[in-house]
DNA sequence: TATATTTTGTACCAACTCGCATAATAAACA
DNA sequence: TGTTTATTATGCGAGTTGGTACAAAATATA
């Protein structure tokens, strides 16, 4: 049927024993995780993951368990993906400032990659509803949370060491209130606001986070 | 308070023709709210909800209509309530700086009423899911951000009026920073963050939005 | 009393849910 | 060729879902 035409030979590898597989578990997960990011966890049946994966219900739980697992792994890469983009636009050759720029440019673009129906962040916009029934969940997300902070405060960290940041400043905060942003951000991304009003709200946070003190609400004398 | 009209009638206005309700429409709303605000909307089934209502279906079905209808109303009844704490606590008789903590510090209790499960924010924590495939949650929760965000800038733009803030402050712009600190906090409470960090957290974004320099990662030379 | 009106409780429905048992299929291996 | 092994497809079954029909119950009114 649909694996008539290819059976998905991958590489060099010698085939493993039995019938080879009819799909490649990147692009299947791949499509569940876009099922549970427009639908989110409690409203993704498995009718719907199966048919967007091409796969059959039993080859789904054969290959990654139950729902909840395959919700997990789906997470998991997210996280992953997430903290690699992240690192990617923290570029050390950049200052800081630029640096946070391109992270929330880069993750302005994925929130709002359709712009038909935005989705925001796959963490803050479904699990977070798990969170507080599912504590597995509930790890998950807090942990995404953390690794976002912890990649973000490294920066920072560097930055005043090399003297780009008032020794005052504290890094580990700078980060939380940075991340907080782009937390902010996945939501109203989600909530349909668009995304050049997103863009804006991000260079703001920017400038308050780093400079640019024109634009804040201080009063100067 | 919202529908005085209505309510009034309950009162010791006589009694309406038929039987009477065995249900009191603001607690039973009440304890709908708290079933999504914990599950969510796709996760709240209609036998959870009518037994924490006390109301059988038929009935829950006579005096709310839906399930959507339902979690619709629980929202309304949410916004209203934060909209008018927020204005509670931004009494113009303190300070810009102060008002925003007392809406950060009303907004983290709400958030972490329940030590054992944090539920942050109902429309953060559960309409966003929702969001992406229902086209009125998502006008719901649009629709109480932005409500959200004019409450604070209603309270910049007095401030920078009366000489409190920098005149080439942007309130709009300051009320979209200072509301998405608070969406952050919602988002961070349901990922179980502890209450300590999120005041802490809370304290930092007021001294980087409204003052205190020394904290922010400005250079200062 | 009898009637009108509204709410309540029981019981039900068709559709959908997740997960699995079973057996056919397709490959490597002997 | 037959055997082994892994994946596929079919189909089912127990439970849950949102929503409703119906009649009993409880009140006001005539």
């Amino acid at each position: 049927m649909r694996n008539g035409k290819k059976m998905a030979e991958t590489k060099d590898k010698a085939r493993p024993r039995g019938r080879p597989r009819g799909f490649e578990p990147e692009t299947a997960l791949a499509r569940a995780r876009d099922v549970f990011w427009a639908a989110g966890f409690a409203a993704s049946s498995l009718d719907e993951l199966s048919a967007a994966m091409e796969m059959s219900r039993p080859s789904v739980y054969a290959a990654f368990g139950d729902k909840e697992a395959l919700y997990l792994r789906a997470l998991a890469d997210y996280r992953d993906a997430s903290a690699a983009a992240m690192r990617a636009a923290l570029d050390p050759g950049l200052s800081p400032a630029d640096g946070l720029r391109a992270v929330y440019r880069a993750a302005i673009a994925v929130y709002c990659a359709d712009p038909a129906a935005p989705r925001g962040c796959l963490l803050i916009g479904t699990a977070a509803t798990e969170s507080v029934r599912n504590p597995r969940v509930r790890q998950a997300l807090a942990e995404s949370l953390a690794l976002f902070n912890a990649i973000l405060e490294e920066r920072f960290r560097l930055a005043r060491k090399a003297g780009e940041l008032d020794t005052k400043a504290d890094p580990a905060m700078l980060a939380k209130l940075a991340a907080s942003l782009m937390f902010a951000l996945a939501v109203r991304a989600r909530a349909g606001e668009d995304r050049a009003a997103l863009e804006s709200l991000a260079d703001a946070g920017v400038d308050m986070l780093c400079g640019a003190p024109a634009k804040t609400g201080r009063k100067r004398s």
